[in-house]
DNA sequence: GCGAAATATGCAAATTCATGCATGTACTTG
DNA sequence: CAAGTACATGCATGAATTTGCATATTTCGC
């Protein structure tokens, strides 16, 4: 009975509301990314992407663990969480069962670059 | 496998993201409701209503239907219904189990002025 | 400590959005 | 057809967003 807070979900929702930040939250929902890899993914010059990371950061859903150089985010809010799932249906975007994200040839953070050595033929460093 | 389009979910998503929108959006889904109605339920100008509802309109969520005076509009979008759904939790607002808008005394529209002589007493024509 | 790599921050121009208000249009009733 | 009611539309202005870019900061390998 108990009217819902508009103005806080609509600040919320309003987190989705861009095309580049609802794929990095897609990317981010399923599994921690680093910074370059959103950078890979979007196809965005790394300031850009920064940024946006930084709106959800300051938003309060993300969450941020350095490793090395490379800082990884990953989405720390349970009702964004949810929101996504009925948005872009349930996680596909490069996640694999372990949580773990997929390697991308543009990305050369540690976890892509082993990934990538071990599976594909290492033409990541050739380019 | 098929990357969600980004571009589309963001500008259906933007749709939610305004505290107004987002309210009369809640009010919409639980039965059709005049402007008169959305105006008393938002307490802002008739101006200001018609035009989120002109915004939702032309975004292709909504249908109206005309009965005399009064132009009655619901959301006719099965996604957004979905979306609404999970930002909003079930649909409680004003609505009762036959999906007619609850009368408010601020609104002089046929509905709500005949339920409003049949129930309570008719203190809205004294102001 | 130095240079390089990864990421953050600040700023500015362009665009879009929000909102108030005056006025226009459509239908109804007498 | 005249007047009233419900709603729509246009416009103006200020605020917020978007996006690019130059530059700062942090950490690592040497």
């Amino acid at each position: 009975m108990d009217k819902p807070d508009y103005s806080r979900l609509a600040k919320q929702v309003k987190l989705m509301a861009h095309p580049e930040r609802l794929h990095i939250l897609d990317a981010l929902r399923a599994a921690p990314q680093c910074v370059c890899h959103l950078e890979a993914l979007l196809k965005r010059p790394q300031p850009y992407v920064s940024q946006q990371v930084r709106i959800l950061s300051r938003a309060g859903v993300l969450e941020s663990e350095r490793h090395g150089n490379n800082i990884y985010y990953h989405l720390s809010d349970p009702e964004l969480l949810a929101w996504l799932d009925v948005v872009l249906g349930p996680v596909a975007e490069g996640a694999d069962a372990l949580g773990r994200h997929q390697p991308i040839e543009e990305c050369s953070c540690p976890t892509c670059a082993t990934a990538a050595s071990q599976a594909v033929a290492p033409v990541i460093l050739a380019a």
